[in-house]
RNA sequence: GGCCCCGUCGUCUAGCGGCCUAGGACUCUGGCUUCUCAAGUCAGCUACGAGGGUUCGAAUCCCUUCGGGGCUACCA
């Protein structure tokens, strides 16, 4: 019943920002974003303030960075502007008054003096015999001398929403037509007692006076739906002006509850502090309700608009893999070439410190990420991985000492010494070839074993990057001088 | 309680009445490769919640049931 005929698509991204943006919030975004650049359409992104006391500045900043960070960019909201703005909702209280103002002038809406007693009172006894709970309609028709009373009394009033008999029907992109009965749908609050808006009325006014044309959002939306497209009749809006709607559904925890911080990590800022590249986040949430209908999953930010449309989401709810999270991450970051790959490496390596970002420093860091570009998942391994490289005082791992100090160790230790002081050029060829031929060839040695004592005793721990590129790596002086110092362990 | 949404491998999904003895990916298990760890590669395990229909034929359509979730605020 609703249409978008003719209308240049526009998709809205509105959340709240009570708390940091979170995998669930993200996914709408991306969708969002996703479906306006698959239609060449425009993304809208609005802030939802209303609630000021859980809404702050530090989170709507979050959100705007998180938003940048991953890269989906908005052609109207908060620092870029637009035609419909202001953006935040904090800063269209007069709009939204005018409205309420409205509404009650056409009597669709009236002030509703219950006290929240009076109402859960209500409620309560509703909820006793097994109906259905909400407003009763108590201050639908108050005669003047009522108010008065009221007044007089020293109530405050709240803008109270008629919702008239009947039902309202719409179709929903995902889960097809849709009909609510409005004996379950009671009049709502639109406004608080001070005047402040509410959501219903708020996120209402600003779809049609922003000429959204379509709204995907959480499913714990969908049954709100009704008293939003009551908010567009009494705002006169045009049937065919009405936006589309599209519930999404939701993202669960491991624990099949609702993401949240209890169950996982949900927010995005731990994954960038992690070292998730933003592509991979994004294709990996695009798969969480989404999938482009064949086999392919490995997407780019670009593929993913092209391919993208609200028809393909399900309408089943998803529960979060952090192993696939981070399966696909790692698969983006072997992807990367080595330049992409050391600018997002050294904001790690300089953070915690292993190296200070001297030209050196980089030099030798871009040597070294060859060899881990395909042992690492996300970036925040690579401090440990590569501290050995850099590091001043530098001792073997505690659990690994007892494998370089018994006599066989030592053995390999002084014969791969003698070896490797005899090397001409100090390359891994020829230090492998050095040490294959001594220890492998001469002395019989398995290769773990004899390779393991060195590894140790070099890089500091039985697990590293490959052995003979990291030696050559940290330099002659320093790995003779490392073998050397082993050897009185 | 009421209203609403949802239900295919452990997880994300493909599937829209015959192509399904159900495909892919991640995880897991085993093999290969191998200087450790990875990566790569091969193989394997495991699913249509249940019960009724409709039909020559159902994962696909209908009903019931069970299970999960949302809403039920002067939150969004």
């Amino acid at each position: 019943m609703s249409t978008t005929a003719g209308r240049q698509v526009k998709v809205r991204f509105a959340p709240s920002p009570t708390g940091d943006l979170h995998v669930g919030n993200i996914r709408t975004a991306l969708f969002d974003w996703a479906y306006a650049r698959h239609t060449g359409g425009s993304f809208l992104f609005r802030i939802e303030d209303t609630d000021t006391t859980r809404v702050t500045d530090e989170y709507i900043n979050a959100a705007i960075d998180t938003l940048k960070w991953l890269g989906l960019d908005w052609d109207e909201g908060p620092q870029v502007g637009g035609d419909n703005g202001p953006y935040l909702q904090s800063q269209r209280l007069e709009i939204y008054a005018h409205w309420a103002a409205k509404f009650i002038e056409q009597k669709d809406a009236y002030y509703c003096y219950c006290t929240p007693i009076e109402l859960e009172a209500v409620r309560e006894a509703q909820r006793a015999e097994n109906q259905a709970p909400g407003y009763n309609g108590h201050c639908r028709d108050l005669t003047p001398d009522q108010i008065s009373a009221y007044k007089t009394e020293g109530r405050g009033a709240v803008v109270r929403m008629r919702m008239p008999d009947g039902e309202t029907t719409f179709t929903d992109l995902i889960r097809g037509e849709m009909a609510f009965d409005h004996k379950f749908v009671p009049d709502f609050v639109l406004a608080r007692a001070d005047g402040s808006p509410l959501y219903t009325l708020a996120v209402a006014v600003d779809d049609i006076l922003m000429k959204v044309t379509h709204v995907l959002r959480g499913e714990d939306l969908l049954s709100s739906t009704p008293r939003q497209i009551r908010v567009y009749q009494a705002m006169g809006v045009a049937l065919e002006d009405y936006p589309v709607f599209a519930h999404l559904p939701f993202v669960m925890g491991a624990d099949n509850a609702k993401l949240s911080k209890r169950n996982g990590e949900v927010s995005i800022a731990w994954y960038r502090e992690k070292g998730f590249l933003p592509e991979a986040i994004c294709n990996y949430l695009a798969l969480l309700g989404w999938s482009p209908g064949d086999d392919r999953e490995d997407l780019t930010m670009k593929e993913l608009c092209e391919l993208f449309t609200v028809e393909k989401v399900n309408s089943s709810p998803a529960k979060f893999d952090m192993k696939k999270l981070e399966a696909i991450n790692g698969d983006k970051i072997r992807a990367l070439t080595i330049d992409e790959f050391l600018t997002w490496s050294l904001p790690f390596l300089i953070k915690s410190k292993v190296i200070t970002g001297s030209e050196d420093e980089i030099a030798l860091v871009k040597r070294a990420l060859p060899i881990i570009q395909e042992r690492i998942i996300m970036f925040s391994e690579i401090p440990a991985i590569l501290n050995f490289l850099f590091t001043k005082s530098f001792v073997v791992e505690a659990e690994s000492v007892a494998k370089v100090s018994d006599s066989a160790a030592k053995e390999v230790l002084e014969r791969s010494l003698t070896e490797l002081e005899a090397i001409a050029n100090w390359g891994h060829l020829e230090i492998e070839a050095a040490l294959r031929l001594s220890l492998i060839d001469e002395m019989g040695l398995k290769p773990r074993i004899a390779f393991g004592a060195v590894r140790i005793a070099t890089t500091g721990s039985v697990i590293s990057p490959p052995l003979f590129e990291s030696m050559e790596l940290l330099g002659r002086e320093a790995s003779l001088a490392r073998i050397r110092a082993a050897l009185t362990l």
